[in-house]
DNA sequence: AGATAAAGTGGCACTCGGTGTCAAACAGTA
DNA sequence: TACTGTTTGACACCGAGTGCCACTTTATCT
């Protein structure tokens, strides 16, 4: 069984439904276990460091740590797995009278403030990614993941279209694209820019440039 | 020194400049390891098809197939790298005066107009491709690859705006994101529709739902 | 409290993709 | 034929990830 996931099946009279010290100690266990990999990611290469050394450092066995994260990526990126499920959140939150585009583009900007948000916990972990080939690979992967749910989201307000299935891939992929662009340039910059100040001319980019094709 | 990319030597008299002997061995090899992975892959899942497997069936050892192939991902995608340098080539064709979005859409034209040349080996290795997420991974990050490619000849097409950099990128991976689409489309259709027929209405679908965002 | 079940842990052997080495087999040249 | 450089197979090795089992810790039930 995996941890982290299951309520406990109290007789139902007690109250305090504190998360019970077991909960307590696995949730401390596993931010042992990302404090010691994302030290050792900010010493040395991600691809240089052996999940033996993190379980080391972190002192648990190999076994624990495999338990706790699925893949030695998911060590970097396991935090920002729930960014995803914000966006859709957020896209299913805007009235359903409101133009598709518009309300895209309202969902990307409440993402990319969920982000900016922890903004120096995910910048780290975006430096790190930088760095490593497998690890871009894998941030790819997830937004990618997060391309099908949002056509997914974006299909039911599409139905007044016959190609609606084509029209919400496309503006997915598009909404994505911007945001990883927008993400990009925004790790890169030496400046302290916000992240959404990278996103918006990316997102006029999109509309202004694609305005006027025949 | 790895194999595939040599030229021969010879003294400078010999006219009859034929493969030789040992350049169509290697070709034959190759041909022998593919075609061993691809029958074996359509067979079971991509996954549970062990490299071992895979070199003995061709007959050869394990170190010789990583020597042809530098990964197991390889086996599929090795034919189709060449594609990322023909949407390259088909925009660097396009006469300068002409407006960006044109070339650019005239480029991917021309791009899956090359796939649909070798229409049977290229569905045979996308199929496979579906039903392994692993190789779906791998096949949106050489897709990625293609998009910086294409970005930075986007450039030089772009300096007119200040914000050249950030609209070739946008431009570039919203074009790659609709073959993407069109090309996923083609092959999960039953019909054996051209992979043609999928891009052009994906294209102008991105056009048509941005042209009158405000 | 003490017994008992359940969850979590560590150690270990194992699989698989991928790399490096090295001696033997081989093609091409003279 | 003998010489030279390339290609090959066998083998040992590495790191990520899995499965198994004995052991400890936490929760639950008298």
């Amino acid at each position: 069984m995996k941890p982290g996931s299951d309520e406990r099946g109290a007789t139902d009279a007690d109250d305090t439904d504190r998360p019970g010290l077991r909960e307590r100690k696995k949730e401390r266990v596993r931010e042992q276990i990302r404090q010691a990999a994302l030290d050792l990611f900010d010493q040395r290469d991600f691809d240089s460091v052996t999940v033996d050394e993190i379980a080391e450092r972190a002192e648990v066995s190999k076994s624990t740590l495999f338990r706790y994260f699925e893949t030695k990526e998911d060590l970097v990126f396991a935090n920002s797995r729930a960014y995803g499920d914000t966006l859709l959140a957020a896209f299913a939150e805007r009235p359903s009278d409101e133009s598709v585009l518009r309300s895209l583009r309202a969902a990307l900007v409440s993402l990319v403030s969920g982000l900016q948000a922890d903004r120096s916990r995910y910048l780290r972990g975006q430096r790190i990614v930088a760095r490593s080939p497998s690890l871009v690979r894998r941030s790819i992967e997830r937004q990618y993941e997060w391309e099908d749910g949002l056509a997914t989201a974006l299909l039911p307000r599409l139905s007044n279209h016959d190609d609606a299935e084509t029209r919400a891939s496309v503006l997915a992929a598009a909404g994505l694209a911007v945001v990883r662009i927008a993400t990009r340039r925004w790790v890169t910059a030496a400046d302290d820019s916000l992240l959404i100040d990278h996103l918006l001319p990316a997102l006029d980019v999109l509309a202004d440039e694609l305005k006027d094709s025949d």
